[in-house]
DNA sequence: AGGTGTGAACACTTTCACAGCA
DNA sequence: TGCTGTGAAAGTGTTCACACCT
């Protein structure tokens, strides 16, 4: 009974639930679709509908319970237990990822560090020991790690994913600007900032061009 | 000829660019749809679909020469002039994208570095002086910046990018986890890594159970 | 032959509009 | 009455299939 449920649809139960958190925080009791969909930048319509696939937390007349739609999220995005993260590569953006408080916050906790460079080998991260590359899929095991952050060099990604696959690794969130290649079953994030700049160059350089009518509104 | 685009096409865009570039480095002089679409992991139609966009670029029974392709895509994408950006916040992600050398080389430069800290105004990043955030509408006018990449606390983001915007600015790539309020012409890309593996959690917490267990507490 | 460019078919997503329940 | 939940309609994006060019 596996639903499709679009990517599009995830990201926005994710929204869902930053702004619920930050709503119960304010104990704010009860929302209505169309408030949620004011906060999230989307149509009532939508949140409803997004909401609906997974069941009717609402009651008509009234609208969501907060603290209530808020567990359901966390239940419908898998975080009703603790992840355990290794990252892979103890660089600059490595580092700034490690001390990113939001993860642990969110439930991800990061378990292992491990790098090429045995130079950073035996380090301490906040009290996590940089650990060598060579042990990867040691450390998978041990440490039972379900997700990789993976921030190596572009020529190492493949490599090192395909270790910590075999290893039993099966979600990654991918730095390098590389199309990694996996088995069925795994599932992989990639997050690429210069793409990003690209479509910002691109919006940027349409808007230019006066090729926009502007006509009524 | 105002042609709409969506965000997925502009994406693939910006990934073929990546791969046409490794192929000219090798020496490849001409490709084809389907092998366009492999490296890409997408399909040979849509390929063509994505490239009739914006003009006839290949040659029948032969496909697309790679060079020339190159740089009707940084064409296309805005990327033929270098773009100013500057850096607010300059926290531990915000020192690792400064670090990162394939904005620069892709033609995203760094023009101005600015933050809050009064600690840190008046370090120099790589030649560029950490300037205190009360200058932003000046610096955004005197380095004729374009682009924004905001690092700053959330609390912070919406009043950061007001100043900038109202200062000239048309971009902004946002790593603040919160829903940036901008006039129409402003485009924003949103980089938010709670997210992504929120995206992760869910498909792997999918996988598992393949039933849905609306929790009951 | 070989591979592009593209209308038409198909699939998926969002919006509409309203029945139904608190 | 007010607002949810949901089929049906509209809108977008992707794939198919083939005419057409080299």
């Amino acid at each position: 009974m596996s639903r499709k449920v679009s990517d599009s649809t995830v990201r926005r139960l994710s929204h869902y639930l930053r702004i619920l958190e930050k709503l119960e925080r304010q104990a704010v009791a009860t929302l209505s679709s169309e408030e949620l969909a004011r906060s999230a930048d989307t149509t009532a319509a939508q949140v409803r509908k997004d909401l609906s696939l997974f069941g009717s937390f609402g009651k008509r007349g009234l609208g969501y319970p907060v603290t209530d739609l808020k567990r359901h999220l966390r239940a419908i995005l898998g975080l009703g237990k603790p992840w355990r993260v290794a990252l892979v590569g103890a660089g600059r953006i490595g580092s700034a990822l490690f001390e990113y408080g939001d993860f642990r916050r969110r439930g991800f906790n990061i378990v292992a560090v491990l790098d090429n460079d045995r130079a950073k080998v035996g380090d301490a991260w906040g009290g996590i020991p940089v650990r060598h590359i060579s042990e990867l899929a040691d450390v998978v095991r041990s440490e039972g790690v379900e997700i990789l952050i993976l921030t190596v060099p572009s020529e190492a990604a493949q490599e090192v994913a395909d270790v910590a696959v075999a290893a039993g690794v099966r979600g990654i969130l991918n730095f390098a600007p590389v199309q990694l290649r996996l088995p069925e079953g795994v599932s992989i994030q990639d997050v690429n900032m210069v793409m990003e700049l690209e479509a910002l160059s691109f919006e940027l350089s349409r808007d230019d061009d006066g090729l926009t009518d502007v006509a009524a509104s």
